[in-house]
RNA sequence: GGGAGCAUAGCUCAGCUGGUUAGAGCACAUGCCUUACAAGCAUGGGGUCACAGGUUCAAGUCCUGUUGUUCCCACCA
């Protein structure tokens, strides 16, 4: 046993538990045939901008449910990700290399990638930094893992399995193209800009020379690559014309009206001209009309095709193109407008949507398991309306296009021949064609989408597609934790990758929480300059506060504003149990943890309470309901156990009964022990740190048994007993506070009672709290009542002769106002009970409890009464 | 356009499947350095639960509508 320190340092005790982390022997996930496997699947936080307290929220989640979880006897492992930032980490290493006056292809792919190792390097050590101070237990060999041999080759494994079945297709598709970066774009990285702009108003004639059209558009230049104009069937104007052709203006280029849905008959003319290169619904259009493709702009934003404008830039053009238009009559009109322009969410150029070859997944297939499992509730999403967000996704998605043209990540394992021109799709590097046995073969320069090795995340990291121990033992992983963002990105991408290759869902709950937000309600970023540092935050108020901060005050799912102030009270909630545990100390003389054969009323109450805690606690856990049961415990330490039971041992532990100081101490370093492994998994420092200098067996608390509700601890006649006498206390003092007694006036009190024996067993604590020189229980009313202050609660009247500090008159307004107060709440209570209806319909319970509330009523307003009428 | 969330004390938020007189922290007021703790103790003030209907014996809680607000998805020729 040793001593707590005077003053409670989050730093001291935090950094000692760190090394005992580092020595690695508590906290190691391990395989234990005789535990039940747990595992946890966190996301990757996001590294494209500084840390900053958003990302503390997977981790601190998962981190209290593996504690819990190990504690209740599980086997536990989490899957820490923190690799899967590729396009982000990409990013930035660009960004180092346009400083440099370099591009990655000035470098060449190898030396690239080892620019973008020193920024992964940089970041996942900070991420390491921030892991390890928050507490958190995971198996950091895991980290290491994404570009390593074992993600390649089971990122390979699920590549050619796809393929093999059909589910790998190539195809052109209309792609989100960065003529500054000459780089695909995710649909992610577009953002949408409001713009001002034009409408030109085009016409194009019949080649009949019937008539012409008139169309409008935003993107003029763009009419190079046209290959129809569309009209809706039903739009009686055009719908005669459909199977006619225009002849394209400037072009000469012959094209058909087609009639299709896309065309919006209220929009502008009602006529739509048909882009399929540069435009995704014209895309879909030209496949639905087999209309031929015509590209008309490079990768670096000039005309290109044949055209007299090859080689200019596209706005340069755009304004040569309406000069000519113009000019030769074809330009009707220019309408200003505001539209929405994708643009580049790094360099911040408009993108251009350009037709592309690309790799898919087809989704439907997939799509339909990932759907079953989880509308048979084989996957639940903790809270469940994010279910519905799932399914609406799911149920309409499209194909997954999972080609990036980005030198950062796992390259597609498709060869080229340069002989027979056929593919080779392989899990090992070839040497040749499959095909005609040529050499001369080379690898698809795309690289797979950061999300596609994600999706494998749960069973690659366990040694998939071998067959490995961990693999079986841990798979199906358990629960996920993420926030709602990344839904779509990670969380339906697992379910139906794990769902195709391992024929399970990857885990049966997923828990979504919110977001951390800053003071003003808006998202943490680096560009805002708002995010919050949590090294920092931990520095000022410790891990273990900010842990708890995050955990409680708000409710699953919802998003939360930090604010330091709560940060502090969470540490001066930490505070309160480091001294409660010094006062224990201080009154220790025992050396075992061992409940007394007798125990006193107050004891049976602190451990009832205790009790139902756990078991309380025990359904929360269950139901994830975390900030719940945190906020139980909280409440359990500062209001039963420190402000009442600390106070109630003072008597025995300052008297003279040796057998009752004994008594105390050791239900004291019960409750305070098993409160201490009640709230480890919330704040493991100083828990830790306590129960070290604490006498106690076994090696930690971390690795204790988690408490569950004992019979043999359930006490609650005697409970109710404490209460009625704690209640005396709390109408005592407030009396006094009213009066304005000073603490040092310690009048005598006289109380009757119904229960004069818990007010006996309860005389010592009774005249200490309330401040009394001594007690005395009358059989009945005094006869001079009339002279003394009377405070009536429930369960006695209490009567101190204090009568020269009150004014009757006040005091007798005090009392009437009290007893209309509560006579009113009677009348309310018989109303209730004089409802035929509610007596019929209501549950048996719910009228007894109205029953027995209206009978306490009687009694209070009884001695009001009394109060009052001795008043005179 | 489709979907979801939120609206409760001055501030930030709890309030699970309807059932005491709606709670906590912070802030505020009053009195206390009571030998664990002033990062504390005791006591207190403060709410028409956004608005309007409905269901029910009973509504902060369930249903419908309205207003305000936040977010996601899609579209914008």
């Amino acid at each position: 046993m040793k001593e707590l320190p005077k003053i409670y340092d989050p730093k001291q005790v935090e950094s000692r538990i760190y090394r005992y982390w580092m020595d690695g022997h508590w906290f190691h996930a391990e395989r234990d045939p005789d535990k039940k496997p747990f595992t946890i699947v966190i996301p990757p936080p996001n590294v494209t901008g500084q840390l900053h307290l958003g990302h503390a929220f997977d981790e601190t989640i998962q981190d209290v449910l593996t504690r819990w979880k190990r504690m209740s006897g599980y086997a536990t492992l989490w899957l820490p990700g923190v690799d899967h930032a590729g396009i982000a980490t990409q990013i930035k290493v660009e960004e180092v290399l346009r400083k440099e006056g370099l591009t990655r292809f000035d470098l060449g792919r190898e030396k690239f990638l080892e620019r973008v190792w020193d920024w992964k390097n940089q970041y996942g050590n900070r991420i390491v930094e921030q892991l390890k101070t928050l507490g958190s237990s995971c198996d950091w060999d895991r980290q290491r893992f994404t570009m390593d041999a074992q993600c390649a080759k089971a990122v390979r494994e699920a590549f050619c399995s796809l393929y093999e079945k059909g589910y790998i297709y190539k195809g052109k598709r209309i792609i989100n193209w960065c003529p500054h970066c000459t780089t695909a774009l995710s649909d992610a990285e577009v953002e949408y800009v409001e713009k001002k702009g034009f409408f030109w108003h085009i016409r194009y004639p019949l080649t009949d020379g019937s008539g012409s059209l008139e169309v409008a558009t935003t993107r003029p230049e763009t009419m190079l690559g046209d290959s129809a104009v569309a009209v809706n069937p039903e739009d009686p104007r055009y719908k005669d014309l459909i199977g006619k052709t225009v002849t394209l203006p400037l072009v000469g280029r012959e094209i058909p009206i087609v009639g299709d849905e896309h065309a919006d008959m209220e929009f502008g003319t009602g006529c739509v001209k048909i882009t399929p290169c540069h435009d995704p619904n014209d895309f879909e259009v030209g496949l639905r009309h087999d209309l031929p493709q015509y590209l008309m702009l490079d990768g670096e934003g000039r005309i290109t095709g044949g055209y007299k404008w090859d080689g200019m830039d596209r706005y340069e053009a755009r304004k040569a193109i309406v000069a000519e238009l113009e000019e030769q009559g074809y330009l009707v009109s220019i309408e200003p407008c505001t539209h929405n322009v994708g643009t580049c969410y790094r360099c911040h150029n408009d993108v251009e949507p350009l037709a592309s070859d690309q790799w898919f997944v087809k989704m439907e297939p997939l799509a339909k398991e990932a759907i079953r499992v989880v509308e048979d509730g084989e996957v639940r999403f903790v809270p469940d309306r994010f279910a519905k967000t799932y399914l609406n996704w799911m149920h309409n998605v499209r194909d997954w296009c999972i080609s990036r043209q980005l030198w950062w990540g796992h390259q597609i394992p498709v060869w080229y021949c340069e002989d027979c021109g056929k593919m080779t799709v392989a899990r090992e590097d070839p040497c040749e064609c499959a095909h005609c046995h040529s050499k001369r073969i080379h690898q698809d320069s795309d690289v797979l989408d950061t999300w596609f090795s994600s999706a494998l995340w749960p069973f690659s990291t366990l040694g998939w597609p071998e067959k490995t121990e961990d693999l079986d033992y841990f798979y199906p992983t358990d629960v996920l934790v993420t926030g709602y963002d990344i839904i779509f990105f990670w969380v339906a991408r697992m379910i139906f990758s794990g769902c195709e290759h391992t024929k399970k869902p990857p885990f049966h709950t997923v828990l979504i929480h919110g977001l951390i937000r800053d003071p003003q309600g808006k998202k943490m970023s680096k560009s805002a300059g708002n995010g919050v540092d949590p090294i920092q935050v931990i520095n000022d108020y410790g891990a273990d506060a900010l842990r708890f901060n995050i955990i409680t005050g708000n409710s699953p799912g919802n998003d939360m504003r930090f604010y330091p102030e709560r940060c502090e009270a969470m540490r001066n909630f930490a505070n309160k149990l480091w001294n409660a545990s010094r006062f224990v100390m201080m009154n220790l003389s025992i050396e075992k943890n061992q409940l007394p054969e007798t125990l006193a009323l107050e004891d049976k109450w602190i451990l009832s309470k205790f009790n139902d805690l756990t078991r309380e606690v025990g359904e929360n856990m269950d139901k994830y309901e975390l900030g719940i049961a945190a906020q139980k415990i909280y409440d359990f330490i500062w209001d039963s156990l420190c402000d009442w039971y600390i106070e109630l041992c003072k008597a025995r532990l300052s008297g003279e009964d040796k057998a009752a100081n004994i008594q105390a101490q050791k239900v004291l370093l019960y409750v305070l022990t098993e409160t201490l492994k009640l709230l480890h998994p919330f704040m493991p420092f100083i828990t830790e740190e306590i129960y070290q200098a604490l006498p106690h067996e076994g090696e930690a608390l971390m690795i204790q048994d988690y408490p569950v509700w004992r019979e043999e601890l359930s006490f609650p006649a005697e409970s109710e007993r404490l209460e009625k006498v704690l209640d005396a206390i709390g109408a005592i003092r407030s009396r006094r506070s009213e009066m304005n007694v000073p603490p040092s006036r310690r009048p005598h009190l006289f109380l009757t009672t119904e229960d004069p024996a818990a007010f006996e067993s309860g005389r010592d604590y009774l005249c200490r709290m309330a401040m009394l020189e001594n007690m005395t229980i009358l059989p009945a009313a005094p006869e001079d009542a009339g002279g003394m202050v009377t405070i009536a609660t429930r369960f006695a009247v209490c009567y101190l002769p204090m009568n020269e500090l009150v004014d009757m008159e006040k005091e007798r307004a005090r009392l009437t106002k009290e007893l209309e107060k509560n006579r009113g709440f009677l009348e309310n209570q018989y109303r209730k009970l004089a409802n035929e209806k509610f007596i019929s319909r209501a549950p048996a319970a719910v009228v007894q409890t109205e029953k027995d509330r209206a009978q306490a009523l009687e009694a209070l307003i009884a001695n009001l009464e009394e109060s009052l009428r001795q008043l005179g």
